[in-house]
Order: structure tokens, then C-alpha cells, then sequence
RNA sequence: CGGGGUAUAGCGCAGUCCGGCUAGCGCACCUGCUUUGGGAGCAGGGGGUCGUAGGUUCGAAUCCUGCUACCCCGACCA
């Protein structure tokens, strides 16, 4: 990656792909607009969906599978939720190739055309509601809280890594209630866990609050989400969380007895999270030298790197790298030993730190003369030797204070970047040109959301929630409002 | 789908306007020696149907036509 470019340039993308690529995370697939997630990114993620899986079912859920295709048939049911989806489905018509007639190949073969198209899901409300019609008859059967893992694809017209892919990988929870308040409730919890997995796990601060109508999820009735800011100034939307209301129960007419003895509709809730959430936490530590990981999720935590010039220097520091590690590994410490011959240190350096592994310990011929090891942070860059006998102490002490300092600067630049204010003109400046949140007031309408979008390709991200009532004019319209709500550009 | 651009070694590029001799550079790769506490140095070496199909020409990476793929800007993005 070029020094030249850092996080804030206008190169943003070029810097983010480039680091998306050098880190080794992923790269683009020969299938268009479909990403290679490699095995150091998947690590991530998969770190990622460990701690997730888990505080899903701190809150009661199971795990479930539904299948890939959803027929077409199935898809429209629900007027607005079709509305939303059908411009980015990839269908499936046929089931079978043959060999071409008139030449060389394979051709698809006409006569193997399904009666129905199946649509690969974009999202899997409709075929998990035409499920749990089959599941629900009682109010003893609710609720049901069942999430999940797997891949979907909505065909964009423009995609990036991680943050918009053809095909990615996400987790879906879909609950069924037998109450509108249990229901609401769970869509709150539920945004809530994404919350706080975002700032306990990924050191990343966000703001919660309600869509607008215009933003809302495809048949929903009310939208929580997550919103975060990126480095460049700009949002991302991290997670989201759907009141559904009787919206997918009325269309799959999935309805069950109350405690009266009364038929009534089942209330849903769906959220979810995808890979996009890797797309955030590159953007939110990344610096000039690389990717930055909070220790919670690095794949590797400490790398410990021997210096030598002789072979009798290259057994003994490798043989201490090894002996340090293995105390480090008792403490739930994951450990890499990079012991290669073939890569000099400077080289190893740089590649870890390209890499985003927070701690970086260097073992030379001088460190075993005095005990010493010398401490790297990746997340500030400071060295630090320390002595042998208490580096178990210095490391997981380290690491702790990394994932906190590397919070507390995401939630410095997001509060510096925070703006408010009630001048169209100092709207336009802060949007245009230094990025960032503002607080503004709004009238309330789609109308002047519209314009603004129009006007600034800046969007409401949220109303926040306990959102302070006070009275103003619309940034843009002048009329009457009785709050301020979060614009920001988006991605 | 509109506008612009690109396609030459694993990666990044020059050469194309104005056709010419063996297609070149950096990184990476291989070998050897010296190196090793911040991406080493020197010497040698390997790797190319110049996206694809056709045309013009004594001769095409270079000119012409078709096709394909990718990138950027829009439109799209619960």
C-alpha cells in the first residue's frame, strides 16, 4: 500500500481495497460482483460469528436452516417487501444442460424449464413464514426465535468488498409472537445485541435509532439499526432490526389461537448482520500502515519474531520465541511464531502489521542476553522493552488496553466529526466537503428527505432513539420540527 | 442501461499517436555470495500465442472492424 495514501485521502476506495487485498482478507472472484473471502478474513469473520452465535443464544435463540431457493410465487406475497427486492434477484428457470446441437459446448436445455422460477434468496422472510405457518397453531407454540447462518445474494449493479457483494454471508433471525409488545420488544433486544457486540467486540461506536419510512426494510413496519462512521466521513449502515408486524404473517396467513380461545395473526420480527460488518471494522481502525484489529477479534493476537545472524542465535532466540508462546497460550493468548528463515525481520514487521495483529514481540540476541523481549503495539506503534518474568502480565494487560484505546479513538473521531446546526449553507459545507454526522433539523416529511437526498446524495441514517424533543425549523424546508435526526453520506 | 476508460509475464506498468530488427521496465520468482534489531545488496537466471476473432500490409502489441471481460462516473443499493 502506498505511504502517500492515507484513510482520510480521496483515495479512499483505492486505499481500502488495496488494504482489503494486501491484508489478505479477500479479493474479487471471476464471478461478477461475487468476493473471494480468504482464510484470513474468514478467520475474522469467524470470530465474528462465534461471539455473535453466542449472544444470540444468551437471549434465547437456536440456531435453524432453510433452504436456498424461494419460489417466485412466494416472493410476491408481500406487496412491498417484492416492491423492494425484485430489481436485485439473481432466478433460477432451468435444471439441466445438454450438449449443444449445433456446435461445440454446453447450452442450457430449453426443455428442462421449471413451471415455477425459484428466486435465490435475497433474504428468507417469505420461505421461513411459509414454514412457520406449519409450525404455529397456538399461542403455545410462540414464540419462535430462530436465527439463521447463511449466504444470500441480491444482484447490484456496483459492488465492493465486504461492504456490497453480490453473494454474502450473513446471519438472519426470524421470531414469531403472539403479542405486537413481545415483538417490539425483541426488535430492540436484538439491535441492542448488535450494539453492544460492536463496541464490546468490535471497538466501534454506533448510533441506534429508527428508519425513516423511505429507509425502512421491504415490508416492515418499523426499522432499528445501527449506524456507524467510517474514517472518509462517511456512514454505514452495521446491522439492522425489523418490527414486521402481521405484515408476513397476513401474507403467508399464519395464524394462531390466544389464550381466549381468539384466532389472530402471529407478530414477526427479523434482524441481521452480514459480512459487511468486516467492511466496518476495517474502516473504522485502518491507518496508514494497514489493517488494525481489536484484539476480541484478531485471529492472532501476539506474533513473536526471532532475531539472529548465526544459527546459533537462530536456535536460541526460536527456542525462547517458543517458550515465551507457549507460556502466553496458557492465558487463552493465540500465539504465531514466525520462525522462517525465508523473510527477515523488517519484512515480517511490516507484513504483521499490514496484517492488524496487535501485539508484535521481537526476540534478538541482545533480548537473551538482558531477558528482554521488545513489545510492538500495533494500534499506536510504541516499542517497549520488557522483562522476561513479567511479559504474561504486560501482553493480556496490552491487549486489553488496545481493544479499550482503539474504542475510545473510533469514539473521538466519531464525536469530532459530529456536527449540528441549524444553517442550510453550514449543512451543505459539512456534507460536501469535511464529512461526518449532523444533527438537523427536519420536517418530517419524504418529500424533503427526498431533496435532500437529491440535492446533497445525503441521507437521514436515523432517528435516534430518546432523541431529544425540541422545537426548530427544517434544515432545508423552514417549517416546523419538533427534533433533530442524523444525517450523513452513506455507504 | 447511459457516459468515459482499460486489456502486454503472477502483480503494477511503458511501448500504440507516427507499423519495422530479438517486446521492455519495476515488484515478485529461482540460483549464488554477502546480509538479518524496520519490507537487504550485488551478480546471474526463468517466465509472453501483447484479451479474442477477422481484415489491411512485404511486415501488426501498434492501423481498421466485430466480439468479450474488467475498472471508473451516473442510475440502483431492505
Amino acid at each position: 500500500m502506498a505511504k502517500e495514501i492515507t484513510p482520510r485521502s480521496e483515495n479512499y476506495s483505492q486505499w481500502y481495497n488495496d488494504l482489503v487485498m494486501k491484508a489478505d482478507l479477500a479479493e474479487n472472484s471471476a464471478v461478477r460482483g461475487c468476493m473471494v473471502i480468504k482464510p484470513y478474513g474468514y478467520a475474522i469473520w469467524e470470530k465474528i460469528q462465534v461471539q455473535l452465535d453466542k449472544m444470540f443464544k444468551d437471549t434465547g435463540h437456536v440456531n435453524a436452516y432453510f433452504p436456498l431457493f424461494i419460489p417466485k410465487s412466494f416472493l410476491s406475497k408481500e406487496a412491498a417487501h417484492v416492491e423492494g427486492f425484485a430489481k436485485e434477484c439473481a432466478v433460477v428457470t432451468h435444471y439441466r444442460l445438454k450438449n449443444d446441437p449445433n456446435g461445440k459446448g454446453i447450452v442450457v436445455d430449453p426443455e428442462a424449464k421449471l413451471e415455477e422460477e425459484l428466486i435465490v434468496r435475497p433474504t428468507s422472510e417469505t420461505i421461513i413464514w411459509n414454514t412457520y405457518k406449519n409450525w404455529i397453531q397456538s399461542y403455545r407454540d410462540l414464540p419462535i426465535l430462530c436465527n439463521q447462518w447463511a449466504n444470500v445474494v441480491r444482484w447490484e449493479m456496483r459492488t465492493r468488498l465486504f461492504l456490497r457483494t453480490a453473494e454474502f454471508l450473513w446471519q438472519e433471525g426470524h421470531t414469531a409472537h403472539s403479542t405486537s409488545q413481545e415483538a417490539v420488544e425483541e426488535t430492540k433486544k436484538m439491535i441492542d445485541v448488535y450494539a453492544s457486540f460492536a463496541r464490546d467486540w468490535m471497538a466501534m461506536p454506533v448510533i441506534q435509532g429508527h428508519k425513516t419510512e423511505n429507509e425502512r426494510f421491504a415490508g416492515a413496519v418499523d426499522t432499528l439499526c445501527i449506524e456507524a462512521l467510517m474514517q472518509d466521513g462517511k456512514a454505514l449502515q452495521a446491522g439492522t432490526s425489523h418490527f414486521l408486524g402481521q405484515n408476513f404473517a397476513k401474507a403467508f396467513d399464519v395464524k394462531f389461537t390466544d389464550k381466549e380461545g381468539k384466532l389472530d395473526y402471529v407478530w414477526a420480527t427479523s434482524w441481521g448482520v452480514s459480512t459487511r460488518l468486516m467492511g466496518a471494522l476495517i474502516m473504522t481502525h485502518s491507518d496508514d500502515n494497514g489493517l488494525v484489529l481489536p484484539p476480541k477479534l484478531a485471529p492472532i493476537h501476539v506474533v513473536i519474531v526471532p532475531i539472529y545472524k548465526t544459527q546459533e542465535q537462530y536456535d536460541a532466540t526460536r527456542q525462547q520465541a517458543h517458550a515465551i508462546a507457549d507460556r502466553l497460550r496458557k492465558l487463552n493468548i493465540t500465539v504465531k511464531v514466525d520462525d522462517r528463515d525465508t523473510h527477515k525481520p523488517g519484512w515480517k514487521f511490516a507484513e504483521y502489521e499490514m496484517k492488524g495483529v496487535p501485539v508484535r514481540l521481537a526476540l534478538g540476541a541482545r533480548d537473551l542476553e538482558n531477558g528482554t523481549v521488545e513489545v510492538a503495539r500495533r494500534d499506536t506503534l510504541a516499542k517497549e522493552t520488557v522483562t522476561l518474568d513479567s511479559i504474561e502480565g504486560y501482553v493480556s494487560q496490552l491487549l486489553e488496553e488496545i481493544q479499550n484505546t482503539l474504542y475510545k479513538k473510533a469514539l473521538d473521531f466519531r464525536e469530532a466529526s459530529t456536527y449540528k446546526t441549524d444553517s442550510w449553507e453550514e449543512f451543505k459545507d459539512i456534507l460536501n466537503n469535511k464529512g461526518g454526522f449532523v444533527y438537523a433539523h427536519w420536517d418530517g416529511t419524504a418529500e424533503t428527505e427526498a431533496a435532500i437526498k437529491e440535492e446533497l446524495k445525503a441521507t437521514i441514517r436515523c432517528i435516534p432513539f430518546n432523541n431529544p424533543l425540541e422545537e426548530g425549523k427544517c434544515i432545508y424546508s423552514g417549517k416546523p420540527s419538533k427534533q433533530r435526526v442524523l444525517f450523513a453520506k452513506a455507504y
